[in-house]
DNA sequence: AACACTATCAACCGCGAGTTG
DNA sequence: CCAACTCGCGGTTGATAGTGT
């Protein structure tokens, strides 16, 4: 038996919208209020609509001070580093854009710039692949550490073993467990740590297994250090907002441990297109180790771009390339705080 | 000019979570 | 405690505009 629609299918208009209609709907509610029931809006105003499709038009739509299309540079990069750490949770990204709805973010990250960051990488990951043949050719020549010289890196790194290829590539899930495990080393790398078996118990020590870095950076991407606080709250939502000092989130001030099986939950929902990118092609982990200059012993010391090509955002090159790494993983850390503090924060009934 | 292909984005759908009686 | 209901979210679809051949 399947789920009661939440409306007579029959009797309701589908498709796009008419300007009759937006202004019906605009009026109504810019004079009454939703009413707070958006099924029960659409018979008030005399509409044959869907009180859900209402609700999308007007969130989406009519709203007043929406930005329509024309993401600035700065949206890019806030969309991206945001994606990077929490994932698709488009109505939290959105709400760190003013005017900005998440359906709009989702569109423009899915049909843009999801299309810019592959693009670049497949682009790179061929100039990294010629330097990795050169460079293991040295390494089996003399077995002594490499530094990459255009990394501008000084820790030792040397260059992984032969790749061996995956065989049962994704969507097959016989791996997955696989990847999982290697998309988990790389976050350890990248700034929490998991233990072996985390996902054996995740209701019981999984918040024990995840330690949230203990410092953050006190130097953050500019446009995180200009805001005063954070909301982490969709303006479109019903909760109301919890502005959170950013100053607190860059400090222990919060006991975060009972947030952090939500933040490591966060973390198992890793965007995607990392999962297909590391089982479609194997070599991408060591790109993303690459990438975010991983490879080596602690992580942290790389500082520069490795491609050679042009590192400004308009090709996403320092956002794949983050022009100073430990500026990145303090922003990162800084999200996953913010998703724990968010997530505590409904626990602690702050909603 | 006609057709095929691609990109874009508004809108829909189904689900989980929260609320209410 | 439970069922019914509503809301909000994220994934997906489909119409249309744009571009290439």
């Amino acid at each position: 038996m399947g789920r009661a629609p939440c409306c007579d299918k029959a009797n309701v208009k589908k498709g796009p919208w008419s300007p009759e209609e937006d202004a019906k709907l605009k009026e109504y509610i810019e004079q009454h209020g939703t009413g707070g029931n958006w099924i029960a809006l659409p018979q008030k105003i005399g509409l044959k609509r869907c009180g859900k499709s209402c609700r999308l038009r007007w969130l989406n739509y009519l709203r007043p001070n929406l930005k329509h299309g024309g993401f600035s540079e700065e949206e890019d990069h806030m969309i991206c580093s945001l994606y990077m750490s929490i994932g698709s949770r488009w109505s939290i990204i959105a709400a760190q854009l003013p005017g900005r709805t998440d359906n709009d973010i989702k569109n423009y990250w899915n049909t843009k710039l999801k299309k810019k960051l592959l693009g670049k990488q497949r682009k790179e990951h061929q100039a990294r692949r010629a330097s990795y043949l050169k460079q293991d050719s040295m390494k089996k020549s003399n077995s002594i550490p490499l530094v990459i010289a255009d990394h501008g890196m000084q820790t030792p790194y040397w260059p992984p073993e032969p790749l061996m290829p995956i065989s049962t590539p994704y969507p097959n899930q016989g791996n997955r467990h696989n990847d999982h495990a290697s998309l988990r080393k790389l976050l350890i790398k990248l700034g929490g740590k998991f233990s072996d078996d985390y996902q054996q118990e995740p209701n019981n020590d999984a918040k024990n297994n995840l330690q949230l870095p203990i410092e953050c950076s006190s130097t953050t991407y500019q446009q995180f250090n200009d805001q005063k606080s954070i909301n982490l709250f969709s303006s479109s939502s019903s909760m109301s907002s919890l502005d959170i000092p950013y100053s607190k989130l860059l400090t222990n001030e919060y006991n975060i441990e009972g947030a952090s099986m939500h933040v490591l939950q966060g973390l198992n929902g890793f965007p995607v297109e990392f999962d297909e990118m590391i089982c479609s092609n194997p070599e991408s982990l060591d790109e993303l180790e690459c990438h975010y200059g991983v490879g080596m012993d602690n992580g942290v010391s790389s500082s520069g771009p490795i491609s050679t090509e042009s590192t400004t955002w308009d090709d996403m090159g320092s956002f794949i390339n983050p022009p100073n790494i430990t500026n990145y993983e303090a922003l990162q850390q800084e999200v996953i705080q913010e998703c724990a503090l968010f997530d505590q924060s409904r626990y602690l009934g702050f909603q």
